[in-house]
DNA sequence: TAGGTAAATGAAAATTCTTTTCAATTCCAA
DNA sequence: TTGGAATTGAAAAGAATTTTCATTTACCTA
């Protein structure tokens, strides 16, 4: 078990969700999964492991992951239903590999000029932004140079 | 008809698609739409107008006009089918009104440094991004004031 | 300017994907 | 322990998208 995963338990806790085994099982493929998942990829991760959990219960903690704010939305691929731990817990981007899925954190996206340039330019009120980075992994590029 | 229209029946012809009422149609309705537009909310605009086009023909055609790059996909509110007519022919992002959902586009993105910086970092070969800004527009803003 | 033909259409059925319902079970605070 | 609210899985319901198919239509060619 992570320190994440521990970290996360609490907040369950806290908020007065109970800490099933289902739950657990469903949170640690996700704590130790390092590339973004989709409810059925993640349903066919953890019932591998715990055939008996069903696919309801893995949309039902992913709402709570959600609601919690403990996992990030990823939008690769065209696929706004994709899900990974959240690990920075500020502001912060993903650079994903379109080949493995893998997903590398950055927190310095530095796009304030531009952001006030395009107030400045448009009058929009800005209030958040997108940003994501697809690419190949350093391992997918030997693969693919092989 | 404006000539964003004209060019797309064009393509269309080119490419071996036929153009019919219906095609024109859901054209008009994207060409002149300045909002993002699922399929559905798509279906009932152009419904209003044409009530025997069908559901099916809008997926239809969106899926035409993505083939040919016509169309961008937008992404916020964690809509992944939600499409804009694509304005600006090169490389280009939007900015997005969460009230209106009206988009205005910029094509500077100057991301370059960033990018390059990442690759350093993180050792990815990286092949594109995905940016967009959300906020309110000045119509939106006065809206909510007062 | 017909006529032939491949493409397109709409309705309905079939697939996904996701949410709701509900009775049975389980966590956990007292 | 035990009471009670929360959680679970199965099944049903609902929503979104795709496929199927018989019929119609655009448009190239003669
Ligand atoms: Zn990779
Ligand atoms: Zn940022
Ligand atoms: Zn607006
Ligand atoms: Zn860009």
């Amino acid at each position: 078990m992570r320190l994440t995963e521990k970290k996360i338990t609490a907040m369950l806790r806290q908020r007065g969700y109970k800490l099933t085994p289902q739950r657990q099982a469903v949170l640690n493929v996700i704590a130790l999964s390092h590339d973004h998942l989709t409810p059925a990829s993640l349903y066919e991760r953890v019932h591998q492991e715990h055939p008996g959990i069903g696919l309801v219960t893995i949309y039902r903690t992913l709402a709570i992951l959600a609601e919690l704010g403990l996992i990030c939305e990823m939008h690769a691929g065209g696929n706004c239903r994709s899900y990974l731990l959240r690990r920075p817990s500020g502001h912060h981007h993903h650079l994903i590999c379109s080949q493995c899925g893998g997903v590398v954190d950055f927190t310095d996206c530095d796009l304030g000029e531009l952001e006030k340039r395009l107030s400045a330019e448009t009058g929009f009120d800005i209030e958040g932004h997108l940003l994501e980075f697809s690419g190949l992994c350093p391992s997918c590029q030997r693969t693919a140079s092989a």
